[in-house]
DNA sequence: TGATATAATGTTACATTGTAACATTAAAGT
DNA sequence: ACTTTAATGTTACAATGTAACATTATATCA
């Protein structure tokens, strides 16, 4: 068993999530799958196990494991990605390197950006969501346009 | 005849930028119409002058029109709106907060942010994208969840 | 002007993401 | 075992967006 899956079971142990059997394998794939998934990959690889499985049932368990901060969803791509930060103790500003060309993703965690942020969230009275999607070039398609 | 819109269609004769009649038109209909608005509400707008226009047209104005940085493309909520900072000779970096209850953005353009992301840019060799989407709660949305 | 090349627009068909409403099945409680 | 509740599955639909091709304007040149 992976590392990161045995301290997600915990972590929702120990916060009151309930968590099916279907949705620990949707933990599993995205956890074993390194790279982003959009609801429908992720469909295909369940229906490798269960193959009467549905796209409702993905979409209802992506729905309670972003809510509870396991998972996050990046719009620029819809994508779902495990949070690195899950089992860590720090107050959880998370912010993604979205690559635009390849979908790449590379989760930070500035401590400059997130002042900034919440000096924002006071000026504007806005409630910031987390994790902040910062879109633009990885280093790889940045030198594919170059060639 | 918008004062914006005299302003855009200026911006675009300066940089070579040629619009065509429905080209202007969706311009006009993001310029006058103030909220954010997705490609369907902007076709729906358009086929009231030119009932046969179609969804590509849309598509295919939107391209050219995000890519000169004329409108920005909001990924959250698939909305489009006019940069409001298009007549500026300032360099450009916004940010634009987005409620993901009532869509509604504010466009805005922080230094704080801007030198924090530039370092980002730097320290992962990350070639960054305009604008930034900060999602949340706007005032209002905070109001109505506490009643 | 009239023929020809080019760009813009329109048409059709499709893939993907997501949701709403309802039916069925599994789990829990009595 | 019966009932209640939660989870899952089914069907149908809406929205965003694109690919491939047909048609129509627009510009260019003989
Ligand atoms: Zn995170
Ligand atoms: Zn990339
Ligand atoms: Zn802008
Ligand atoms: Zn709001």
């Amino acid at each position: 068993m992976h590392l990161k899956i045995e301290k997600i079971i915990e972590y929702c142990l120990a916060n009151n999530i309930l968590l099916t059997n279907q949705q620990s394998l949707i933990i599993k794939i995205i956890t074993e799958i390194a790279s982003p998934l959009t609801a429908n990959e992720i469909l295909h690889e369940l229906q490798k196990l269960n193959p009467k499985a549905n796209r409702m049932t993905i979409h209802r368990a992506l729905e309670i494991l972003v809510k509870n901060g396991i998972i996050h969803k990046v719009a620029f791509n819809h994508t779902y990605k495990l949070c690195d930060h899950l089992y860590c103790k720090h107050d959880h500003h998370c912010q993604i390197l979205v690559c635009q060309e390849c979908g790449n993703q590379t989760e930070i965690h500035n401590l400059k950006i997130t002042e900034a942020l919440l000096e924002i969230g006071k000026t504007y009275n806005f409630n910031l969501a987390n994790p902040l999607e910062i879109t633009g070039l990885c280093t790889k398609c940045q030198m594919k346009g170059t060639l």
